[in-house]
DNA sequence: CATTACAGGTAAAACGTTTTAGCAAAATAC
DNA sequence: GTATTTTGCTAAAACGTTTTACCTGTAATG
């Protein structure tokens, strides 16, 4: 079963091989092939159902149609919607998608890039991890298109397409205190990297705005790699460590999860005793009783957004870099209202 | 930034590209080659951070080092999990993963089986869609190894690994027959692929051994490609069709969060007017009030035998091929208990 | 009529590997 | 001391494209 080949077309058209390139690649007006036999060769091409071997072609034109993604995890909600969307904006341009999750891990990250590279991907959907920068910008010199996504370096000039995350934890958090919530927690990652960092500056920005209190001792920064047990465990201890406390935002949507099933084995009740909102849209959010308030992503426009910038960088690479900042949208549920 | 080359380390040896070859593919002993210029070669070459280009090796040898995994929707809970594993156990042997959602569309599938095959991946992982057949069978005897998922074609001798659809919708109903409930109703997807087909006879077989009543009307087989609106709906008018309904099998995950939400809007209780099983497990049954009983698969099983078995297949091709069912677990929650 | 221009193509190199076939020198056999 | 075998290595072809440089014949130009 081997494909056809350029050369069967050729020997069948009774030309060489070249002129077959050319009018396949649509340089015959160029290449100034005659119209009879351009068109004898696109139907020939067609007969046989000729595909183009994408190795011989990436060999020696250095492109392999293919872009390589790198999310935090391809099992998380979020990541999984994302990536079929960037699948399928990837696809109407003629690219295939190579895939990876880093677990939030720089070393897991930084294997992943270089597979990639020696794949010889055309461009790089990055979830960056802490100490990813360096590598980055190696990519950078290298004139390699990059799009990061979900995160950035502010150090660091690349294009990158983020939610607003200070809006949307700041929505949540003034959402809680306008529905009189007084003492309100939160809990995140332990992470330094942007998207942790302005969600808990939105969550402060938004104590301070409507002068609630705020203090190191209502937040709660928990490593990434815990399990869903340990997630729990240490919600909880936190939750109950906290003197009146009667809300609390979640920063990412498994914390939210985990935070639901915390608090119901405490026998809190969510939304009476203890508001929350949460972050990411998900189904438990919309059908869990009560319903759960929270901060979602705009989805598709992200995607869209992502491969949009990055197939620009592939075709016209420019100097300045494209920073996109999408708004998050508040969907307020019952587990945010006293009444 | 060009990569470094086999030849760029032979210059550097002193020796030829073909030597520096024979070494880095671990044939220095076959070719006899001496360990003086075998070990300088490995020297030169991990100082130089050589990697192969994957483009070059996959045009001469065929082989790419890439599979391809095809899913019905990558942003499925039960599907983006496998994928993760599958990922994970494919880069044990090197392997990287190129991925596509058919939305159950054979036409979609097609399409990215011809992708593939141009992309030249090496094995295939197909979710099949319902008129897959033929193309399996041309991949068969082309001799590309693949492995089916999910579902498999019963007069198509192929590698699958499936879950035993049909004791885990007997062990559902059976559990509901025991809990008391009379009158138990199916909602499953109008396919007549095995994954449906065995679990609608696992649901009928449980009805027959319990005595139950068994009738066409306790059936609703919904087209896949619907919105959730539209599957909400479509629930909602089958459940109240039938007279003293007291018990619904969901036949897949998102079909049993459509289940919940209809089954709420419709004012019932769940576990207490109407009984409910779901299929795969998620957080939201884990978490719903009252928790959802579900049929769980063993994802993790599921995708170590479905890498397992492609990658001998890929080594040592075999005329035999390899049929793999696991079990499924019956999770007892409190959508099934009358109390 | 000699020159130039252009139409319509092709040969061959290159991309980076792997692999087959073979060569020269050293070692062994008789 | 010649014949054979073994050792240690290499030249070159091949994988299927793309692309550069050129070639040949005809038409236009002066």
């Amino acid at each position: 079963m081997k494909g056809i080949s350029i050369k069967d077309i050729a020997k069948q058209a009774g030309v060489s091989p070249t002129t077959v390139s050319f009018v396949l690649n649509g340089k015959a007006k160029e290449k100034r092939i005659s119209e009879q036999v351009s068109k004898k060769i696109q139907k020939i091409a067609t007969r046989l159902k000729y595909k183009p071997n994408q190795l011989a072609r990436g060999l020696r034109t250095g492109k392999t149609k293919t872009i390589g993604l790198i999310v935090e995890d391809i099992a998380n909600n979020f990541f999984a919607s994302l990536a079929k969307i960037v699948e399928d904006e990837a696809d109407k341009y003629g690219y295939k998608v190579l895939y990876g999750s880093t677990e939030d891990n720089t070393e897991k990250a930084k294997g992943l890039l270089e597979v990639l590279k020696y794949r010889q991907v055309d461009g790089y959907i990055i979830t960056p991890t802490k100490n990813l920068d360096k590598e980055i910008e190696q990519l950078q010199t290298a004139a390699k298109p990059l799009v990061l996504m979900d995160r950035y370096f502010p150090h660091v000039s690349s294009h990158y397409v983020v939610l607003d995350n200070f809006k949307g934890a700041y929505d949540a958090t003034a959402h809680l205190a306008k529905q009189g919530y007084k003492k309100i927690a939160i809990v995140t990652i332990a992470s330094d990297q942007t998207q942790m960092k302005d969600r808990l500056d939105g969550f402060a920005a938004a104590l301070k705005d409507h002068k609630l209190t705020f203090s190191k001792s209502l937040i709660k920064r928990l490593p990434f790699d815990l399990d869903r047990e340990s997630f729990n465990n240490e919600i909880k201890k936190f939750l109950t460590s906290i003197k009146d406390i009667d809300a609390v935002f979640f920063a990412t949507n498994y914390l939210g999860i985990s935070g639901i099933e915390s608090i119901r084995s405490l026998g809190w009740r969510i939304g009476k005793e203890i508001g929350l909102v949460g972050f990411d849209d998900h189904d438990l959010f919309r059908l869990h009783s009560p319903s759960i308030t929270c901060v979602s992503q705009p989805i598709h426009a992200i995607g869209k957004n992502i491969v949009d910038v990055l197939m620009k960088e592939l075709n016209h690479p420019s100097a300045h870099t494209q920073q996109i900042v999408l708004a998050p949208e508040l969907i307020v549920r019952e587990s945010s209202s006293r009444t």
